[in-house]
RNA sequence: GAGGUUGUAGCUCAGUCGGUUAGAGCGUCAGUUUGUGGCACUGAAGGCCGUGGGUUCGAGACCCAUCAUCCUCCCCA
């Protein structure tokens, strides 16, 4: 028998993980809640035709792809051939493979949008935790199973959404303990960047060079653009456009001086001071933070976009998302906009765990073990045991009657704060001993009092 | 997709220049100890040295391949 493994870049939980995971999704799910998203789950695999061409050409070799089933049978055996000849030349063929596992919340969600707007009462409001899969390789806070939690609005072109949505970022990181940056910028500001810097058609290639600034620096982001055939004299205006600097105010200026002559220049710098003039008001104020050189990989972006960069620790960012104003038009549904963001439950958790931020009470689990410590015994333990656990109190019985020593033990291994001892003498005078494992003191009392016990 | 790192006991890791029967700590189990855990002592179990080839009189060690791991790039959460 071969020695069983898991796949490349999945992972078991054990308890004490999954405790911690969801103390992280809890947070999450309340705050979304509290700001009135409903929750939707969608299947984990997709029509691959729904995910083709959403994320851009990287994004689609990173989709996990789903065989068909029943290649092989006699009469499917021909097409089969030719479909696998076709994915060697690069094309896609339903006939080999028709269905995907999901590779973000955003799309799916856009996908139900499509198919239900009818029913919808817009805006719609709907959060999303589930896990995602990407084909990529495994490395430091990247998995191939990883899990996000979307919340996203659609049917409605108001900023407010953004300053919600900015807010339940800011409270989510609060609760955790986490200090964060929240980077915001537009979508549209990067497009007057590509005008005024001549160059509209080039801004997909300006915006992945400029994205990487603050992590090879200047000199190598000019490199980068001139070998993506940007002009010397647009690498000047551009890197006048990087050279922004100062308090989110400076910026502003610098910006309308730059591209605020240009429409999209205008609205991307009014959007970012609404959103701004908002947020400054309430207790969040100090964590936004304009960030121009934000670029974000999703094509389908139009206004602001958001990305949550961690303090004090390496890691790439724990959250992204930003609005777009046409996503159900891929599915045949135009003119709804939205505008959502999300969270990386994976990320979130290695930097936690980094900064050993996880408060101790995450990994309570039995308040009491009833020790067994004979027949008669442990029948009253059991009986009161269920008592107990009618008052909501997790207790278990030690399922063996042996000694001392290893029923403490496994009280210990578990973290278990309190012990209960029934044995022959308690029996007969109808008390129990409870035992506070960490200081090692135990009081005697009667049976009629444990329900009332302060554990 | 490109590059690098590491795979030895349940876990963390030693293992010299290629040499005879592969080690330690922790953990597990048993005992000292059948009415009180954490400590101590004694003992035991546990290994296809990731997998498959090759070189050699001889391979845990060297070579090739392969799988896995962690990391970097690309891209992203």
């Amino acid at each position: 028998m071969a020695k069983p493994s898991l796949p490349q870049g999945t992972r078991d939980f054990s308890a004490p993980v999954v405790r911690k995971r969801n103390y992280i999704f809890n947070t999450i799910r309340n705050v979304f809640e509290l700001y009135g998203f409903q929750p939707l789950e969608t299947p984990a695999m997709e029509n691959l035709t729904t995910l083709m061409g959403k994320y851009g050409d990287e994004g689609d070799k990173l989709i996990f792809k789903i065989l068909n089933n029943g290649l092989g049978d006699a009469k499917n055996i021909d097409k089969s051939k030719v479909a696998f000849e076709n994915v060697l030349a690069g094309k896609n063929d339903s006939n080999l493979t028709e269905r995907a596992l999901r590779y973000d919340l955003t799309i799916p969600f856009a996908r139900y949008v499509a198919m239900n707007h009818g029913q919808l009462t817009f805006p719609f409001k709907r959060y999303q935790v589930q896990p995602v899969w990407r084909a990529d390789r495994p490395q430091k806070g990247r998995y191939r199973e990883f899990y996000q939690c979307d919340a996203d609005v659609v049917g409605s072109k108001s900023l407010l959404n953004e300053v919600e949505l900015t807010n339940i970022y800011a409270t989510v990181f609060d609760k955790l303990g986490l200090d964060v940056e929240i980077r915001i910028n537009s979508r549209k500001i990067l497009a007057a960047l590509a005008e005024i810097a001549g160059g509209a058609d080039k801004m997909v290639d300006i915006t992945v060079a400029i994205d990487k600034l603050d992590k090879i620096g200047l000199e190598k982001v000019k490199e980068e653009l001139a070998t993506r055939g940007i002009s010397e004299a647009q690498i000047n205006t551009i890197s006048q456009y990087l050279s922004i600097e100062g308090t989110n105010e400076a910026k502003i200026a610098a910006q309308k001086e730059l591209t605020g002559n240009t429409e999209n220049g205008k609205a991307g710098i009014e959007e970012i001071e609404y959103l701004l003039n908002y947020i400054s008001k309430g207790p969040y104020g100090n964590k936004v933070v304009i960030d121009f050189t934000l670029a974000r990989g999703l094509n389908y972006y139009t206004g602001i976009i958001f990305e949550i960069k961690a303090k004090n620790v390496s890691m790439g960012s724990i959250g992204g998302g930003g609005r777009y104003d046409d996503l159900t038009g891929l599915f045949g549904v135009p003119n709804l906009p939205g505008v959502g963001i999300s969270f990386g439950v994976d990320r979130i958790y290695d930097v936690l765990e980094e900064l050993q931020l996880f408060p101790a009470e995450v990994q309570t689990g039995t308040q009491v073990l009833f020790f067994n410590l004979g027949t008669a015994e442990s029948e009253k333990a059991f009986e009161l045991m269920q008592q107990l656990r009618t008052k909501g109190i997790s207790c278990e019985i030690y399922p063996e009657s042996t000694k001392f020593d290893k029923q403490f033990k496994y009280a210990e291994k578990k973290d278990i704060p309190y012990v209960v001892m029934i044995g022959s003498r308690e029996l007969e005078e109808n008390n129990c001993i409870i035992k506070i494992l960490a200081k090692g003191e135990q009081t005697t009392i009667p049976q009629s009092e444990l329900v009332g016990f302060a554990f």
